[in-house]
DNA sequence: CTCTTATCCGAGTCCGGTGCTAGGATTTCC
DNA sequence: GGAAATCCTAGCACCGGACTCGGATAAGAG
């Protein structure tokens, strides 16, 4: 259960592009070496991006991305959506009629999936804290590098089997 | 991002057992059979449960398991906990003493990873979806095969990129 | 006592996807 | 025209997930 790569590296990236002001935009070589990144893998991460209508591109020398949007318009459900290609705790969640969820298990003698009401709730739990979290709150979060106060999620214990 | 076919297996595993009501344990093969699973499988699947106290076993002939407590006292973090080795969003995110986040990219230049707090929020999401749910529910769920109303998250989409 | 049924345990295999590279084509500015 | 950039497609290598196999151990049935 993690994300992938391009998803982390995605984020990186608008979050690098987000810290950026002007209006020329930035060279994904920029970036690679701003974030330390692979130049030619980032190249595919930043295609599902354009491919979203997150960023902008302009070609040619002294070309590279900038957001297509501000980023207090841009929720990270939108990234993470993009990078990720899907969303779903589990294989089986593809929409056939959108919003309405159907388990590949279902059929077999006509059952639902006991474990649907679980994924289903995980699911809700994911979308409802990537929507609630903008492009620019991470923008901001990044400015303040000392390790203060995180906004959130301070006072649970990271979970880890022993 | 999505969950081991483990922690599937797993928790339909767990179901099955919840619907079990008197004492005598199930045996992995009637639980294979049931939910139409690899038995060998399995073994692996229930020996991080057992190892993680969630079932208890008796072994010789007609041994099997049976849960470790009742099913309305075991909530479902637990469960994928056992199954999946941590709940983490990213690799990054590996508690070096307990109830501290340390991102392993944390130390290069002092910053924090500005992804963080997403991550934070999405595995806070994961984890309250999954303690807020028990193993009872699941198995009552799993009695009611009609499928009327979804107790929650109807209203949302999948969300899935085109 | 042994046969059968079961859990237990470790090794090993197969396959697909993830992460990344390579090479080239195209566009644009100087 | 050349440099700097995006774009596009193919391809590779490794690692882990999903699963199998073989055997050891334990316990009830006869």
């Amino acid at each position: 259960m993690t994300f992938s790569s391009k998803a982390e590296y995605g984020v990186r990236l608008m979050v690098e592009l987000g810290r950026q002001d002007g209006d020329q935009p930035m060279s994904l070589k920029a970036i690679a070496e701003a974030e330390a990144l692979p130049l030619s893998y980032l190249e595919h991460v930043v295609a599902s991006l354009k491919r979203a209508g997150l960023v902008a591109s302009s070609r040619g020398a002294h070309g590279g991305y900038r957001l297509a949007r501000p980023a207090e318009e841009i929720a990270m459900d939108e990234v993470v959506l993009a990078l990720e290609g899907s969303i779903a705790p589990m294989e089986c969640f593809t929409s056939v009629p959108p919003g309405r969820v159907a388990c590949s298990h279902e059929g077999d003698r006509a059952q639902t999936c006991s474990t649907k009401l679980l994924w289903m709730r995980v699911q809700s739990g994911i979308i409802q804290a990537l929507q609630g979290t903008t492009l620019a709150e991470l923008v901001e979060f990044s400015r303040c590098s000392d390790p203060v106060a995180v906004p959130m999620a301070t006072s649970l214990p990271v979970v880890q089997a022993g």
